[in-house]
DNA sequence: TATTGTTATACTCTATAACTATA
DNA sequence: TATAGTTATAGAGTATAACAATA
């Protein structure tokens, strides 16, 4: 109580609003939400993701159509329901994910030599080209977001990270 | 080369299936993904982002919406556009999620004292009975997503969290 | 002039259900 | 019968631009 403004202390219009209006001044209370491992993965996750925008912003590439090339370049032929299950995104939504990479020109939906239901992914020359350009690009970019850990501390922290994916 | 099935060898139509569309027996190449950290971030994210759906799933409340929660309890009184400011989201966007949160009774747009233009924020009664229950259950569970470490690598991994957010 | 909440609009991500072609 | 890709549909999350009321 020792800092709130009382009703008999002389109180300015700025006062009063920033009593009734917290944050217009000030910053706002986080209540528990600095404590939680969660909040602070989000934050983390949100300045990653944005930074890697920034990183990357030339190409238009986000770090999901990242691992989903990623993943055809690693997996040349695969179909669209297995990478689906590999990404952890259901088959209906992989659709529209592939049509704006085929539409790119990055991805080639190649017919399956075996199975005529299914495509065999594939990267198209610009998508390899691409990609040879943006690899190296995003290690470095991610190299820069703990930057300010030693390597020691970088080591521990993608350990953590596992321990903590697999604690589900 | 030692493992690959060469064209002299014999090879069932399994083979040949796993050997054309990788994954659909084995498990698929993730290329350089599981070194970088932003890859790492996302898959412990995503990680806590299901169980807290399963840990609270009986009040039906996201992560996000547990934050905005937590900030209209924490300053009570503020507006959509601080609140936004202070989730990091647009105060278009905040419309509708306030929306969704009212019509449930959780949250209560009431007049503005100051400003005609705006809405003071405030949980209901039911919404203030929902946090008293939500949070020591948010903070239970946040606490078993480490559970598999340390006391002393807990407060590590936070402090990590933090150094990787600000060095945006 | 600037700000608050709102709406219209648009795009991404996500899913479920049902359809077609194929296995 | 089961599976692969697709479409229709729906909901959440996100934004920008413009508007009315108010500051």
């Amino acid at each position: 109580m020792a800092s709130t403004v009382t009703d008999n202390e002389r109180s300015t219009p700025a006062d009063r609003r920033s009593r009734l209006r917290p944050g217009k001044n000030g910053k706002l209370a986080l209540g528990p939400l600095p404590d939680l491992v969660g909040y602070n993965l989000r934050k983390a996750q949100v300045a990653v993701f944005q930074s890697f925008q920034n990183a990357v912003a030339p190409h238009d590439i986000t770090p999901g159509q990242f691992g989903v090339l990623i993943m055809i370049r690693e997996n040349e032929g695969l179909s669209q329901s297995d990478l689906g299950t590999a990404v952890g995104i259901d088959r209906s939504t992989m659709v529209a994910v592939i049509d704006r990479l085929e539409s790119r020109g990055l991805v080639v939906r190649a017919p399956s030599p075996n199975d005529r239901r299914s495509y065999a992914l594939r990267l198209s020359p610009e998508g390899q080209t691409l990609m040879d350009d943006l690899i190296p690009r995003v290690q470095a970019h991610d190299q820069g977001m703990v930057k300010d850990l030693s390597p020691e501390e970088q080591v521990q922290f993608i350990d953590f990270l596992r321990r903590v994916s697999r604690s589900k």
